[in-house]
RNA sequence: CGGCCGUUAGCUCAGCUGGUAGAGCAGUUGGCUUUUAACCAAUUUGUCGAAGGUUCAAAUCCUUCACGGCCGACCA
């Protein structure tokens, strides 16, 4: 009671004392529930909005309406629903009608209208108030009509009043659910069928990242939330399910960005007797597919905007075009010309050039005794001259061995292996290979991150025996892929950080 | 975790080198009654993020803290 009562202002009395009468005099003790809204205003704008007046008054067409006061035009109610807005007419009797019941209607109030549609001198439409109802009081202040709710930190803490206000954020939602629902359809189309592993796993594994722990009471243990499903899709290949995705959360316990949050939302699948070669191919058709579907033109646009709001830049992200495929030694090369070709084209030969452009261009090393090898230095040097200049979409491949634990290794080259990163706007957005499935090279390599953890790598993969158990059953070749889904509604959206395409954000609870 | 910036009415924001706290919207009262950020008249609203300090005097200067934003670090 206490919180309540710190916020509490003028306003908000007012409007509880409106409350306090109406649920003195109405039936319901003021929040009914019997009104049967039927209509959804897009429909009715849809359906009616291109008619002229007098045709609308030949139709007599009567409609029943539900939604949210979002503004007051003199005898005019401007009421939001789910679909979009349609005003409702009040004549003055009507108007002393509602004052007399519920001493004037606030905007932010729900109610229910029923009545003839007609359109206005001015062109818009609306239906008349012939019986109409309070169906919920709001007693809290909406934000200002024309500016809506800016303040980032109550966009994102209350984010209902932002969903409420700012329309911009309703669709950033409805587009997320699209793209989820898009990815999900032309996966299932394709034959591959939709499963949930755990979140809460003893050995956390498919990643290298710092886990969220926590402990399981009745099983006495200590459990993790999962950084990745990774190692438990394969084992389902492994069981025979050949075709196998899941869309869900993965926790990293690190730190929070404009681009992370603790809790992300990733999409993996994996395909039996494919390689990563048939999944850059499926990435570009659907990632294409969606743009087409679910923003309608193949060509993404983005903007950079100033502190002021106004667009400064644009960007035109075509995902019409095949997607460019390069290796990660080539885009080195193309993005840093000025670096020696010689040394990058052979890495492990001239280790000691290599680590002079990598200190070069910038890359820190790790103190102490971790030692990296001629992989890890290609791959911070990529990251550093060239990752933040793939701009249209891209596909790096060719990723080294040793950044690659979970990776199959090249035929041809053993320095790398068949895997491969996809870009755009200089964003990581996909990540894919050809699977490991010889058990003894993955024992080892397990073994490997076991010496890294050893030595004070906190992020290096624990031993997982049950899996190397599976692998020894026999994992077809197979390739898989992981979407961040977050980063993909960015992209589509326009969005600038993380935080505006999850609906509840991470932040740090406030301060009594 | 580090650097920079921010926090003033329900919302969006002014408030200069210290001198009685402001506007628009929202609200209230009345008018108008086919409006489009409706309009006209009158009018109400504050722990200036918090706590200390300097000063005759602090929204304003100093210190600490809280929360947020941006940029780094870690990563997807």
């Amino acid at each position: 009671m206490t919180e309540q009562v710190k916020d509490e202002n003028k306003l908000i009395a007012e409007r509880r004392g409106k409350l306090d009468n109406i649920r003195e005099n109405c039936p319901a003790n003021g929040h009914p529930n019997d009104f049967n809204r039927e209509h959804y205003a897009a429909d009715i704008q849809a359906e009616h909005g291109e008619k002229t007046k007098e045709e609308l008054e030949e139709l007599q067409v009567t409609y029943a309406i539900a939604g949210r006061i979002m503004a007051k035009r003199g005898p005019f109610f401007v009421l939001q629903d789910m679909s979009g807005r349609i005003q409702s007419y009040a004549e003055k009797t009507v108007q002393k009608d509602i004052k007399a019941r519920w001493g004037l209607l606030d905007i932010g109030d729900i109610i229910g209208v029923k009545g003839i549609l007609h359109k206005s001198g001015k062109g818009d439409l609306y239906v008349n108030m012939e019986e109409y109802s309070l169906l919920t009081k709001s007693l809290r202040p909406l934000p200002e009509k024309f500016h809506g709710l800016s303040d980032q930190e109550m966009k994102y803490r209350q984010r209902y009043v932002d969903l409420i206000i700012n329309e911009k954020t309703r669709d950033t939602f409805q587009i997320r659910s699209q793209i989820v629902s898009g990815i999900r359809n032309f996966l299932t189309e394709r034959g591959f069928m939709e499963v949930e592993t755990p979140m809460l796993q003893v050995i956390p594994g498919g990643a290298t990242a710092k886990p969220f722990e926590t402990f399981h009471n009745a099983l006495d243990i200590d459990m993790f939330l999962r950084i990745a499903p990774e190692l438990y899709l394969k084992r389902l290949v492994v069981g025979g399910f050949e075709k196998v995705f899941e869309i869900n959360r993965n926790f990293r316990n690190e730190g929070l960005s404009t681009r992370h949050n603790p809790e992300f939302t990733m999409i993996e699948f994996y395909q039996a007797y494919a390689d990563y070669k048939d999944l850059m191919n499926l990435t570009e058709d659907m990632l294409r597919t969606l743009a087409v579907n679910v923003m309608g033109n193949s060509v993404i646009r983005n903007t950079v905007k100033n502190a002021e709001g106004e667009v400064t830049e644009e960007k035109f992200y075509d995902f019409g075009q095949p997607f460019e495929r390069i290796s990660m030694m080539d885009a080195v090369i193309k993005h840093a010309p000025h670096l020696d070709a010689d040394v990058i084209k052979d890495p492990e030969g001239r280790f000691e050039e290599l680590r002079a452009i990598a200190k070069q261009v910038g890359v820190k090393e790790p103190e102490g005794k971790n030692v990296w090898g001629a992989g890890k230095y290609l791959c911070e040097i990529f990251e550093e001259v060239a990752e933040h200049m793939l701009d249209q979409p891209t596909f790096i491949t060719e990723y080294p061995w040793e950044v690659s634990p979970l990776a199959r290794r090249n035929d041809n080259n053993a320095f790398i292996t068949d895997r491969f990163e996809f870009f755009v706007g200089g964003r990581e957005l996909a990540n894919g290979f050809s699977e490991l499935n010889d058990a003894e090279d993955q024992a080892a390599r397990f073994q490997q991150q076991v010496a890294e953890k050893d030595a004070g790598d906190d992020e290096a993969m624990h031993f997982d025996q049950d899996y190397i158990t599976a692998l020894e059953y026999g994992l077809p070749p197979t390739a898989g892929e992981g979407i961040g889904i977050d980063r993909l509604v960015m992209l589509f959206t326009d969005s600038p950080t993380i935080k505006d395409v999850i609906l509840f954000p991470h932040m740090r609870p406030q301060a009594d």
